[in-house]
DNA sequence: TGTACATCAGTGAACGCGCGTTCACTGATGTAC
DNA sequence: TGTACATCAGTGAACGCGCGTTCACTGATGTAC
């Protein structure tokens, strides 16, 4: 029952965007708004569930993305892989997406329930990376980068790979975080329309990004 | 008097988000709401004169700052400054930099008008990368990058070349396209929340992350 | 210098709508003896 | 097998609020003769 609340609410978001609205939601499930309070104590309640859902289905989808590559080896198809099914899912839910990538919901706070689920997609990157450093595919020294890290960055580094890929060295996991923020970059400027009149390609010009970041990790 | 309305309803963006009421702007103002429609044809139309405000006060520092560099060939010390002055421009307009570049706000479309405007930004970034081509610093067999560019995508980036920076090679404007990205994924990501937990050194991270991309154009 | 008129910024009431949340309630279903 | 009771999903009315937009209007200011 509250599984069915929540998908006609994922209904609702798709075209309201983040107003979403108690009782359109109840009115298009045949019930009157307050049944709602039954499952839900509150709009902000019924939010944060939709943004779980949203980290756990699109965590999901990257994972089995991620395994569908059965050499573990092959990092770069595996990089593909999971970054096409980060654009896929976006595309395929925006407006979830954009309930967890875009400006944030005004008056409503996440708690920190989220950040577990939240962590699925870059734990299933980070692990690209790992694997890479331990078969010697990827070594900090390969990585085309070549500025010093300054030493709070390097404290930020260290404290997320403790977290999320322990025994990397901070390089890897900075260049991590570059692949991370191009790929939802990418993806957020596809769907927020700043493509418009850019880019028309978009699935190759996606691809072509993800690549040269590939290159770039020497992958 | 038009001003005055926006200044107001620019401070009702940083507080409710999107959700710009012209109720409430007036309230403010000290007149009943039925007076802004003497300066305003409706909230849509407030709305796009916000954002048409918002890209040239963006297009503006951002020129402003890659002015500051007198010597035109210091091309990493212009394109540090030009970055830099999107993320401080961001973070004292949080509001209007969502309206911008966060999700797109439910039910308004977007006037053609605002092409010219948002296209300042990019215009100086890649009016940095033109005079390195120009002087020679910088090449396309220098970026660090080797897959080679998918037709389609070739033909958008040729197109947007046109448009922005002619004569440069697709590559350049490929690679140029790649630091935007960054660039406003960075920021993004910093303003909507992604790194809390994460990256505590805002700004050095954007300086190392913007660091990383003059290495990687050879700047 | 004085009167008649036009302009126009701002008013106030109203229309018709939406919202989140509360609260006492109905009425069907299941459980216990 | 039958009665009494508890559970609980869903109702319906109400509270108090907000919104964008229209419309006839007031009343001060400026202009023309």
């Amino acid at each position: 029952m509250t599984d069915e609340i929540k998908t006609v609410a994922r209904r609702h978001l798709a075209a309201d965007g983040a107003n979403l609205s108690l009782r359109a939601v109840a009115r298009d499930m045949g019930m009157v708004s307050s049944a709602l309070y039954r499952y839900f104590a509150s709009r902000d309640d019924l939010l944060t569930a939709l943004i779980l859902d949203g980290y756990n289905a699109l965590g999901g989808a990257v994972e089995a993305a991620d395994a569908t590559v059965t050499d573990r080896g092959q990092l770069r198809a595996r990089w593909l892989s999971a970054t096409r099914a980060v654009r896929g899912w976006a595309l395929a839910n925006p407006a979830e997406y954009a309930l967890l990538y875009g400006s944030p919901v005004p008056g409503y706070a996440a708690p920190q329930d989220t950040v577990a689920a939240a962590a699925r997609t870059p734990v299933v990157l980070a692990g690209i990376l790992a694997d890479g450093y331990a078969s010697g595919a990827i070594t900090a020294a390969g990585l085309r980068q070549s500025a010093p890290l300054r030493s709070p960055v390097r404290a930020d580094l260290a404290r997320t790979r403790d977290q999320i890929a322990p025994g990397l060295p901070e390089e890897l996991i900075h260049f991590g975080l570059t692949s991370w923020l191009q790929l939802f970059g990418v993806v957020s400027f596809e769907l927020f329309g700043q493509f418009n009149n850019v880019i028309d390609a978009r699935a190759e010009f996606f691809d072509q990004q993800m690549e040269l970041m590939a290159d770039l990790m020497g992958i």
